[in-house]
DNA sequence: GCGGAAAGTCAACAGCTGTTGACAAAATCT
DNA sequence: AGATTTTGTCAACAGCTGTTGACTTTCCGC
């Protein structure tokens, strides 16, 4: 298959991914248009479109890009070392190594609202961040990984899109200390409650 | 003044409220028309309009009304009840007394990351969530208080919005269970954090 | 009754959205 | 070389958005 010649790959595709990746994580899905990406990247609308088949798939393209850069499962590491990382990712004090300076919580915080990127974000969510802390401390810390999450998202959502005081004028380094404390907490105490006899809800 | 005929105050008014609540807690503040409110509350979309002056101001105006129903300030209560009131808020596992079943979170965190609405959203976070644990603990617990409420909006998001696994089908009662004892922990234990300079950032 | 203000409707605007068809330029393969 | 596939562009579509002007209808004070 694919008879005919090799595509040259050039600079164009790489630049539409780049300009998805900074206009998605500093704006939310549905106020970030084709034409804007477009506009950054130098290129036609249409080669936008035509490039990834559709918004959304765009979207996603963006957003898996951003998640291999920051790469949390590959290298294996202790669960001590895996918060320490989650935690810089989260609050980056440090001018960043080189990198496009933004972060896969950032975009996905900006459009965890959106309709029509709520699988990809779920999974996004699941494969960046609880995948890790679950291989690490077994399925059983399931519910306890999930909130540990919840704390990280919500946190971000209040400090970086709603810029809710004091969190929004507090710094890196102080928030990346106290929320490193809560998240040990949260992950290591949850047998203190009751388990009962577990009663799912019908969705 | 008012010099003109007392208005006839008829239901109109109230079911575009009423449409607004609904429709704006269960999806984001961008993919929610104006028309889709009007023909829920079968009028005509002028009229949506002209009533409240704006779509952004209708937003304001239906968050206001759904906030003073489950007002938490009102009458006073000790620390442990206020947080109960507040996971209760978060996770109405019984039947909600006749009100109209949505809750000032949800529509919250529909449309959190929505540009329009971030002063709105920001001021009732803090109005409804943070003020009434700010006047029972002090000022000084200020940024353990903005991260209780920042737990409590990311478990909302990633439970209701993105649906992610296992907490968006666990039981509300179990919800409620677990995330108080998050919260108890976050505004008594921050202590324990080194409190370091206080170096803020540059915004 | 009359006058007037509010309640509510109709149609339309200008602007933006994602998407698509037709077509030029460039590179690859045979 | 020629043929063909990819790269990229131009213009345009249909649909939706919030908003506005002109209008009729209903109610209130006088």
């Amino acid at each position: 298959m694919t008879p005919g010649p090799k595509p040259r790959r050039p600079a164009a595709r790489a630049r539409i991914l780049a300009a998805a990746i900074d206009l998605f994580s500093r704006h939310p899905y549905g106020e970030t248009s084709l034409r804007d990406i477009a506009a950054r990247a130098e290129v036609d609308v249409a080669y936008v479109h035509r490039s990834f088949g559709s918004k959304a798939e765009l979207f996603r393209a963006a957003l898996l890009e951003l998640m291999q850069v920051d790469h949390l499962m590959q290298t294996p590491l202790d669960p001590e070392a895996m918060l320490d990382r989650m935690c810089d990712q989260s609050f980056p004090g440090a001018p960043r190594p080189e990198q496009s300076s933004a972060l896969p919580l950032d975009m996905i915080l900006r459009s965890c609202t959106a309709g029509e990127t709520r699988d990809i974000l779920r999974e996004a969510m699941r494969e960046h961040f609880q995948k890790p802390l679950l291989t690490q401390l077994g399925e059983d810390k399931a519910l306890a990984v999930a909130l540990a999450t919840s704390l990280l998202l919500g946190i971000t959502i209040n400090r970086n899109a709603l810029r809710t005081e004091p969190l929004h004028s507090t710094s890196d380094d102080r928030m990346r200390q106290v929320t490193r404390a809560l998240l040990r907490q949260i992950l290591t105490l949850p047998e203190a409650v009751p388990a009962e006899p577990d009663t799912d809800r019908d969705a």
